[in-house]
DNA sequence: CCCTGATTCGC
DNA sequence: GCGAATCAGG
């Protein structure tokens, strides 16, 4: 995967928006371990997460390389050592409110509402590259994905539909107060670099201008 | 089972 | 740095 400022300003803005992972993912032609991966490693501010592994630092005796991950997962404590149990230490609750409000529904759900028939998907069609263009007419090379065409020999592409209204998604978004379009604005990472700000529409994370270049039909873009 | 995100670590 | 494999919670 090649990280350029636009595929990378597409990661951040869609990861603002609260897209899951995978769906991020599914936007960018990559999978959702690279859309973790690279979003940990930019330091993006990681969101409302299930799971909550170890403290990190509780059970961390790295003996775990020994044998790789991958190898041997039924990995028995082979020595006789006593696994000092660390006294159940009283789990604080982090659980923020604030979380479960943020952590709704992308904003598919409300578009997809709305248009009912016609499918559509956020999507960012390099608005960087956009400013970009401005500058020089440079062909950028905006990573267009090798989508398999056909069916590829694997069982993917099996939730395509893009919107499937799930416990998830089935909520309303509350977090709309003082919400501002969030159309990237600017090369990321540089101090010019800036969203929108302009009032959205309603349920929608862009104003009305930016959303009209942020949802394009989804057959649209499949083949494109 | 499915989904989700987080972490690890070979490459 | 990258991301598949893996883990782990819902």
């Amino acid at each position: 995967m090649e990280w350029t400022d636009e595929t990378i300003g597409r990661l951040k803005a869609l990861w603002q928006e609260g897209l899951s992972t995978a769906e991020i993912g599914r936007q960018l032609g990559i999978t959702k371990n690279a859309v973790v991966g690279k979003a940990h490693r930019l330091g993006l501010p990681p969101r409302p997460s299930p799971i909550r592994r170890q403290d990190a630092k509780t059970a961390k005796s790295g003996e775990k390389k020994a044998s790789s991950r991958r190898a041997t997962k039924t990995e028995a404590p082979a020595d006789g050592e006593s696994v000092a149990p660390v006294a159940s230490a009283p789990e604080e609750k982090t659980a923020a409110p604030v979380e479960e409000a943020v952590k709704k529904a992308p904003v598919v759900s409300s578009v997809a509402a709305e248009v009912a028939q016609t499918v559509v998907t956020p999507v960012a069609p390099s608005p960087v590259a956009e400013k970009k263009a401005a500058v020089s007419v440079v062909a950028e090379d905006v990573a267009l994905e090798e989508k398999p065409a056909s069916d590829a020999p694997k069982k993917k592409a099996a939730s395509r539909p893009a919107f499937r209204p799930t416990a998830t998604t089935s909520g309303v978004e509350p977090r709309r107060r003082g919400a501002s379009c969030c159309w990237p604005i600017g090369d990321p990472g540089t101090p010019e670099f800036h969203f929108c700000g302009a009032t959205p529409l309603p349920g929608k994370p862009y104003c009305a201008e930016h959303a009209a270049l942020a949802y394009v039909k989804l057959r649209d873009r499949r083949d494109s």
